[in-house]
RNA sequence: CGAGGAUUGGUGCAGGAGGUAGCACGCUUGGUUUGGGACCAAGAGGUCGUGAGUUCGAGUCUCACAUCCUCGACCA
């Protein structure tokens, strides 16, 4: 059938409107809608689903190594948040405040949390007293308010749900590892559960957050070649301690101040994995966190008992073999249903048919690459685990070429501005350590620092915008 | 916050010389279909983003506001 006829049901090509295509995916997938509230969103049963996995791979994880789950206040009061004057100046900006109780003014401000770092601080005074209460390794899941000037679903809400983990720690190498092992733990998450291939190091002074010493950063590389910040890893040293007088009594006899991290990854890895695998067909969701894994499509299922039991007796095989698997027996028509499916990005379609059912198989496709195979109907469930992994791997190696063949060495100022504006990835250069060269590539092609990354072996003498001796790899992009 | 575009049944659009709203898709029911977005028939569903103004009369003209999209500046 001829697609533009069906203007309804399809949606902007990436090639023609990158940006349009990804809302166009939002809506249509059924991920989100857009809520009452500017710059608030819905997020829809299909779109949570996604969060939810992500959730609960991210939460074994953590507990893995020694972490809890607590919850904190959604409110703070002013003179808290102003404790630290370096992230109050990088936060205040952008709060919400809540100024009337019931119906009366309040005597102090309260600030919709935009990231919970002093409420853990002024919570950490009074529990930590001694090296025995160390570490403490908490994390809240939870939603922040940040009253963004634009926003875009997933990417940039005025409300987001994420994960904030903040620690304590009685040494300074100790506190580093912590925030190593975090970004480290982000990297395998794409790794392993997403099929995302993110690039990681250390971001520059400019790009750092409000009030770290550090902070390290997975940054995942969109189809149209600008670069994503999908989680933060940061070190904190004793800044915000210090400021908040959290003391503990060491096993010397000595007052030390501890030392603190915080790490945080968001809904917004859910556009990530839209742009980074998505295509004019649709959402691509990698298996592990697909909401459906299998969607079960039967041929004349009303009309041919033997069709319709199959369909029924897969599911429930599926089912068993720990697959999330549906089955759509609904009276759309079969070629409805296949782009339906395409289009929410359900890894595996089973075609069940009489042809098939006379033979005794099915016929399966791949979302992500369209290849088809047979199979034989009993060997179904026992396989699907295997064939999944096998999606998924094939969905990361595609994305691992994509950012290898998107990540350029430049060695002139006049190669990096070519990269960044034609949309191929990243421009990896030498750079001297000023501000004033970011500043500069930022206002000539709008590209920033993404990564300092952790493979620092330089490759010229000299930085690539102003030509002063070199100090450091850096990779540059257009981001999101 | 600056520039541009948009707002009419669930969705996408038309109406735009002021006279009381139309098409397609979707939805409901019945029937025929079913291996790439099926077809026929009968139905349901809107007072035109919000608020003012002009007018005998406003979807249509004026103004203000709101929201969404795109691009910039700011940030996950």
């Amino acid at each position: 059938m001829d697609k533009t006829n069906v203007k309804n049901e399809s949606i902007t090509r990436q090639e023609d409107d990158f940006a349009q295509w990804y809302t166009d995916i939002c809506l249509k997938a059924e991920l989100m809608a857009y809520a009452r509230t500017k710059g608030f969103i819905v997020y829809r049963p299909y779109g949570y689903a996604i969060w939810e996995a992500i959730k609960s791979w991210f939460d074994a994880e953590i507990k893995k190594t020694g972490h809890h789950n607590v919850y904190l206040p959604s409110l703070i009061p002013e003179s808290l948040l102003n404790e630290e004057k370096e992230h109050v100046e990088g936060f205040a900006p952008e709060c919400a405040i809540v100024t009337i109780g019931g119906s009366k003014p309040l005597a102090e401000k309260l600030y919709v949390r935009p990231t919970s770092e002093t409420l853990f601080c002024d919570y950490f005074k009074d529990i930590v007293h001694s090296f025995r209460d160390l570490p403490v390794k908490d994390n809240q899941w939870c939603s922040v308010v940040r009253w963004e000037k634009t926003t875009r679903p997933f990417l940039r809400g005025s409300e987001f749900l994420w994960q904030e983990g903040h620690t304590l720690h009685a040494t300074r190498e100790e506190a580093e590892a912590e925030t190593l092992g975090q970004l480290r733990l982000y990297e395998r998450m794409g790794r392993e559960l997403l099929a995302i291939p993110f690039t990681s190091g250390r971001k520059t002074e400019s790009e750092k957050f409000a009030g770290a010493v550090d902070t390290y950063t997975i940054e995942a590389l969109m189809k149209d070649g600008q670069a994503l910040q999908s989680g933060t890893s940061h070190f904190f040293g004793q800044g915000f301690a210090e400021h908040f007088g959290i003391k503990f009594l060491d096993a010397d006899n000595v007052q030390k101040t501890p030392w603190q991290t915080s790490w945080g990854a968001s809904t917004r890895l859910i556009g990530a994995v839209i742009m980074v695998h998505g295509d004019d067909n649709g959402l691509v969701l990698p298996p592990f966190i697909a909401p459906t894994q299998a969607i079960i499509i039967p041929i004349r299922g009303d009309k041919d008992p033997q069709v319709a039991q199959a369909a029924i007796r897969l599911k429930e095989e599926l089912a068993k073999a720990g697959i999330r698997v549906d089955l759509d027996d609904s009276k759309k028509s079969p070629g409805w249903k296949f782009s339906q499916y395409e289009m929410k990005g359900v890894p595996v379609r089973i075609e069940v048919g009489p042809r098939d059912v006379a033979q005794g198989v099915v016929t399966l496709t791949r979302r992500c690459d369209g290849a088809k195979q047979v199979l034989p109907l009993d060997q179904v469930a026992a396989r699907m685990p295997e064939i999944l992994k096998d999606i998924h791997e094939t969905m990361y190696a595609k994305a691992l070429a994509y950012t290898e063949s998107h990540t350029t060495t430049c060695y002139t100022y006049d190669q990096l501005k070519e990269v960044v504006t034609t949309g191929k990835g990243y421009a990896r250069v030498m750079w001297c350590g000023s501000h004033e060269c970011e500043v500069k590539v930022k206002n000539d092609v709008s590209a920033t620092s993404r990564c300092m990354p952790f493979d620092q072996t330089p490759f010229a003498d000299t930085c690539c915008i102003c030509g002063q001796p070199a100090r450091a790899v850096v990779l540059f992009d257009r981001a999101y």
